[in-house]
DNA sequence: GTTAAATAATTGATAAAATAGATATTCTAT
DNA sequence: ATAGAATATCTATTTTATCAATTATTTAAC
């Protein structure tokens, strides 16, 4: 569907405001989807996000600053996150010994279990979405991505 | 910048999962640009996003349910989202004759003001964001974001 | 016509997120 | 060694989002 007529709008847009828009509104059927799976196991996004980038410290913890710069969503408030995943246990977090202000991030074993009982059906997920694509067409569709944010 | 580089990814992800975090990363980016001109205004994207419905209805109010069906982010209380817009006194809002448990959501002559004013900062910040791209890139876009929703 | 089902919106209770300001620690320059 | 700036995180507050339950009205069935 062309996003005119998924937002039904009557005045036809510009080009440009209309890529703007469909980005907004691509992105949102993307991540509801997204939701969608993470929901059973209590997750948000930007916690299962965080989870991602801590697994692939492979072992060697993050700071919370680390965790921000890396974040797909950088807004709000990080500490808080993090103490959500401490409450479900996925999460560990120690004051770093060489530099009191900073905090070290580590992953848990249930962690990485979590994670590893969602990898296959995010990775389906993100096929489903995917699916109509060549090899292609995804390239194009990252290189536009990337030029946009350039 | 290459969205691996953009969040310092350690592994390299899959085409598939690399598409749809650079969806979700670049629409970050924009998001970011747009809450920058809108935050004088203290006007949030989804509230923006409804007076821009309402001006488009041309004088004929809309429900709260037509506002829901059109807007991008359709998460949230509409219901409150109105009440925030009513307390800036840019909408208005009325039952529906014929059928009284509609509402009627009106824009305000203030709140065509306000757009008025907004109009040329959003115009620009849209034309910056795309300001690499020729009408075809464009085009290519929005039918790869397109054909992503089907 | 009266009851039941369906629709439209609101309200209330939690939970999550955003923002600004405060606290603690380290670094730098004197 | 100490004051001030810079860094890193945390806390408190406000705002938004989510979800279920409630109210009000209309439509449909009998």
């Amino acid at each position: 569907m062309k996003i005119e007529e998924a937002i039904q709008t009557i005045h036809p847009m510009g080009l440009t405001t209309k890529t703007v828009v469909n980005l907004m509104y691509t992105c949102r059927a993307v991540e509801e989807a997204i939701q969608e799976v993470l929901k059973p196991y209590g997750l948000s996004i930007p916690q299962y996000n965080v989870l991602r980038i801590l697994r692939g410290q492979k072992g060697n913890p993050a700071n919370l600053s680390t965790l921000q710069e890396r974040m797909v969503d950088k807004s709000s408030n990080t500490t808080r996150l993090v103490d959500k995943l401490i409450k479900k246990q996925w999460v560990r977090r120690q004051v770093c010994a060489h530099n009191r202000r900073k905090v070290e991030i580590f992953i848990t074993t249930q962690g990485l279990d979590a994670l590893q009982t969602l990898d296959p059906l995010m990775e389906s997920n993100n096929t489903n979405i995917v699916k109509n694509f060549s090899e292609k067409e995804l390239e194009t569709l990252n290189n536009l991505l990337d030029k946009l944010r350039s």
